[in-house]
DNA sequence: CAACCCAATGCAAACGTATTCAAGGCTTTG
DNA sequence: CAAAGCCTTGAATACGTTTGCATTGGGTTG
């Protein structure tokens, strides 16, 4: 004391043990006695102790912490990162919390070397992967993860390989939803806007559920899909595609809702009405969808459990547990966008 | 090779060089000659070598690592967060990274004993705080960080004592440009909708602002003012309290966006129309202003450049250097909810 | 009462790095 | 040619924990 930083010796000392035992004690091993555990977690809290985490770590091998790794589209300059992925970086955050881990967040183009960066280096017992975009351009390195028995969870499609490293939603249900939505509403003729290669497994699954659905209604094939990846500009862009090529049509079903609010615009400034002209769905349930006017109507991805589940995944993988894939209901919540109801 | 993780000492056994001279070459020392700083940096390469963070902490006592604490308000039990402050985190993130350290983010309540437990348990190097709020309820943690020379920056407005520390927008020049941008346009009758408490200093501030250029402008004091604080709902609340006062107005000053999406829907819901019967400014420049309709005339804060700055102060302060206080300048972003512009 | 067991504690050895100090070789200089 | 200086390297230690193993003392059992 006085000189440096208090240490588990400062307090075995001031407790009359040995530097063992409060180590013991601080972690409530069951190997030390009910007295001396209250008593050394007492001192210990009087002198604000913190055991240091870089000591812990490297003796225990362990972190404590996950990384989370956001992707972001190499392709739009400007950082803005979609929304939604900010509403599971928070919920994830928090998720960790509860668990009583930290956690390390980082932006990352998809291109860079960040694979085996964090475990190694014993900053991260785990790794959270997340970010729409162009799975095949990162394959190869998820196969290295995979390879290297890495704990890592990811967040999207399942993957042939992947299946006890997935959580996702169930995208080809949340398709059905939107769709069956527009066509008990009475519209015929829908638009789907969203890439349906397998570059983006998830926008394929969410135009499956769409297709099938139509089906279903016995309303034959889609007619009518553009693509678009991401940002709000891909969605204006394909909307004025669709314009352009004078196909009739009574609803859009954009495979987000940046997508989607793109497309808003695009038909707004085409003089277009929405929903009385043209319905719009969109899917994520983005914070912003409910103050567009009108509010959208969307698919929702419950961003709350989903980290949660993320969480819960990849620290039972930590632990050696495996565990399957895990597919989440989304659920539509309907607002104005698609006539029917007014917000 | 066969048995553990790949060490230093590993590399040093294949390069025929003692393992200080690998640390020595792998951070870079001028102490070893290139030749063998090159022959080592290949072979840690080619062994996918990554330096032990904790390991390398303990020893310099130093984790390379910025911890970043958000302040959720803790009224609001759902988990939604100021996206103002969402964006702030990107870039923040992306700061850091720059300089090579990484980010560590935590929700807190600002209820909770967060203070001293970064640093001293060797997690993080520095923090930093975000989040509008009551700062009074945690000025006496904000002290004691002080006194323990704590390494740590907060955004929001100076306050006595926290000159150094603080990065913040120019809240008064941001309540000037609002309300000038309004009194331009012949509003007369503007009611300023933000708690003026020295609670919340930021909107204080801006109320000053606002309050200033009414007098300049020769409109003598502000006769409209109502509280709110952070959600929506609070701008909802106060717009419908305006409302019900029967007081007369022609445009509304928003604390905050989400005040002013708050005050919008409410407005609509009274079937007064935006810009036509009232103009509405906000302040932040969140993601959703630009998709309002009309869309949100905001006073936007630079959150690239506010937390280029507020890393940089922090990584500063932890090499030992003072800095002043910064304020950033914010600038006027006109759409349509003032009128005299359409989008 | 001897033999044993269990609960509680202490001793000491890691964990993998950064860094101080000493030493080696080689060049320069008087 | 000796002394001094510089450049490069190695040996050894410390950072603060966690944990396997040994030790102690009291209680239990045959």
């Amino acid at each position: 004391m006085g000189s440096g930083k208090t240490t588990s010796f400062d307090i075995a000392h001031r407790a009359g043990v040995s530097q063992a035992t409060v180590s013991r004690a601080l972690r409530n091993s069951p190997l030390v006695s009910p007295e001396t555990r209250e008593r050394i977690q007492r001192i210990a809290r009087e002198l604000n102790y913190q055991v240091d985490r870089s000591a812990a770590g490297l003796r225990s091998q362990t972190s404590h912490t996950l990384a989370l790794l956001l992707f972001e589209d190499a392709t739009t300059d400007n950082s803005q990162i979609n929304p939604f992925f900010l509403s599971m970086l928070s919920n994830i955050s928090r998720a960790a919390h509860r668990r009583k881990f930290d956690l390390l967040v980082s932006f990352q183009q998809m291109s860079k070397d960040w694979h085996y960066e964090y475990e190694a280096s014993n900053r991260a017992d785990g790794i959270i992967l997340l970010g729409y975009g162009d799975y095949v351009s990162y394959t190869d390195k998820l196969a290295k993860l995979l390879s290297e028995n890495a704990h890592f969870v990811i967040w999207g499609a399942t993957q042939p390989g992947l299946e006890t490293h997935a959580v996702g939603c169930d995208n080809h249900l949340g398709g059905r939803l939107a769709t069956e939505h527009l066509v008990g509403l009475g519209r015929r003729h829908i638009a789907f806007l969203g890439e349906t290669t397998d570059r983006f497994p998830e926008f394929k699954r969410r135009f499956e559920g769409h297709r099938d659905a139509l089906a279903e209604a016995g309303l034959g094939e889609p007619e009518l899909q553009l693509d678009a990846q991401g940002p709000e500009t891909s969605g204006f862009e394909a909307t004025r595609r669709l314009l352009e090529s004078g196909a009739s049509f009574d609803a859009i079903f954009a495979a987000s809702d940046l997508i989607a609010i793109g497309a808003i615009r695009c038909l707004n400034k085409a003089g277009l009405r929405v929903p009385q002209d043209v319905s719009v769905v969109g899917f994520d349930d983005i914070h912003a969808a409910r103050y567009l006017s009108p509010a959208l109507t969307t698919v929702r991805q419950d961003t709350s459990a989903a980290a949660e589940m993320l969480v819960n995944k990849l620290l039972g993988m930590i632990e050696g547990n495996s565990s399957s894939a895990e597919l989440l209901p989304p659920s539509l919540i309907v607002r104005g966008s698609c006539g029917g109801r007014d917000t």
